[in-house]
DNA sequence: AATGTTCTTTAACACCGTTCAATTGTCAAG
DNA sequence: CTTGACAATTGAACGGTGTTAAAGAACATT
């Protein structure tokens, strides 16, 4: 125990894996995220990994919580003015964002234990307080904040199960979303109003339907 | 073209192939499951696979509609009295229930392409058709089952994500769930209720916050 | 100069999905 | 009975993975 703290040198290094890691996350995925390729980016031998981290897995808890860390690691800041309804909301927006702000990041942090991490704690707490000022039980108030990031990671991950460019460049993917009309023409009418918004722009028809979803579960706290 | 329908032994095969593969999950979580695995099962050679499927993809689409068969199927009956909330209700129940049924089975699923198949049409097309003869829009509809199938999707995710009974018999996990009540206190009473709860009866505990999740869901959609 | 700690390398293990070419079994046609 | 087509299986191998064990280097402290 001499030169500054022990543990600096080795928290610098694992900070540079996740940052790594995350570079290789966007450039191929989930499935490309190998030990090998994170070592390969960073000049060292796979072995030299685990130095650092004791697997996988907690290279992947990590990564989790950066990605989350995006959305809850300071928690959103709510204007003296502004309702739980309006703040719940927003958390939930910024947290489907993070997770969709890298590629597979809802995979990625499914893949971890959500909630057992520190990260989210901060968050979790502000929104309970708001909830229980507002007049809620306790208990409804933890309903209430479980639900909305239950919803928020359920869509989000809905959101990247999306095509997975295939690599071969063909033409476009057989259209496997095609809804038959005769069986069932609800949903054929639905999906094709989907498609349409989707094909005008993608990211606004995903975001749209997860905020009229999210809208769903803050009226029915409102009323209940 | 002789003897019966040329297809139908393969058929045969490929449902052997999904039931041993399920077995296997069962056995050993979605980590385990491998080809080599499956075809040991079945006592044929790992490349023979190929012959009835064509990538370890294919057989995790094959899972995950066998898994979802069991909660969609058929389409949930209503009974001539039952109104559009107590039948999505039940949909949503019987979906988590199926998917918490097969060891990581969220998982599988969340990793196939949920809405592209068959299997799910018949539900929502009868989900739309309830709720539209209920007054909801079509768009509304839309949202409303939308809402609630990606809602139980999350929670049997994060249901799974749990602690995966470790092999060795030991004692108590260590307990990496400790809330510091100082500095998230609300945090640490409403964990503290979980818990107790959760050690009382897990999985009924659960089925709780997941019902209480989903009735808020419908009451947004009841009142909105 | 010797020791001890931190970090890196080399080699290897056991597994994985997948491809390819060669092989068997079965049955209809010649 | 033989031939040939086809369904189904096999054996061998390729390139990849996470992970372990042991040897080695770098370097500050004694």
């Amino acid at each position: 125990m001499s030169k500054g703290a022990p543990g600096e040198n080795r928290e610098r290094r694992r900070a540079e894996i996740v940052q790594a890691s995350l570079e290789l996350l966007e450039e191929g995925g989930i499935d490309k995220l190998s030990l090998r390729g994170v070592a390969q980016k960073l000049g060292m031998h796979p072995p030299g990994m685990y130095w650092y981290i004791s697997s996988k897995q907690e290279l992947i808890d990590l990564l989790a919580t950066a990605i989350l860390a995006d959305a809850m690691g300071d928690v959103p800041a709510s204007g003296a003015d502004e309702t739980w309804d309006e703040w719940l909301t927003a958390l939930a927006i910024g947290t489907r964002k993070a997770l969709l702000a890298h590629r597979d990041g809802a995979r990625v942090v499914a893949g971890a234990r959500l909630f057992r991490t520190d990260t989210v704690k901060p968050a979790f707490e502000k929104a309970l307080e708001l909830l229980e000022r507002a007049g809620f039980t306790a208990d409804s108030a933890w309903v209430i904040s479980v639900t909305v990031i239950t919803y928020a990671m359920g869509v989000a991950l809905d959101d990247q199960a999306s095509p997975q460019f295939p690599k071969g460049g063909k033409g476009p993917p057989p259209d496997s979303t095609w809804v038959d009309p005769e069986r069932w023409p609800r949903l054929a009418a639905a999906s094709e109003r989907h498609l349409r918004r989707a094909f005008a722009n993608p990211a606004a028809a995903a975001d749209l339907r997860f905020r009229r979803g999210l809208a769903l579960i803050i009226a029915g706290a409102r009323s209940g």
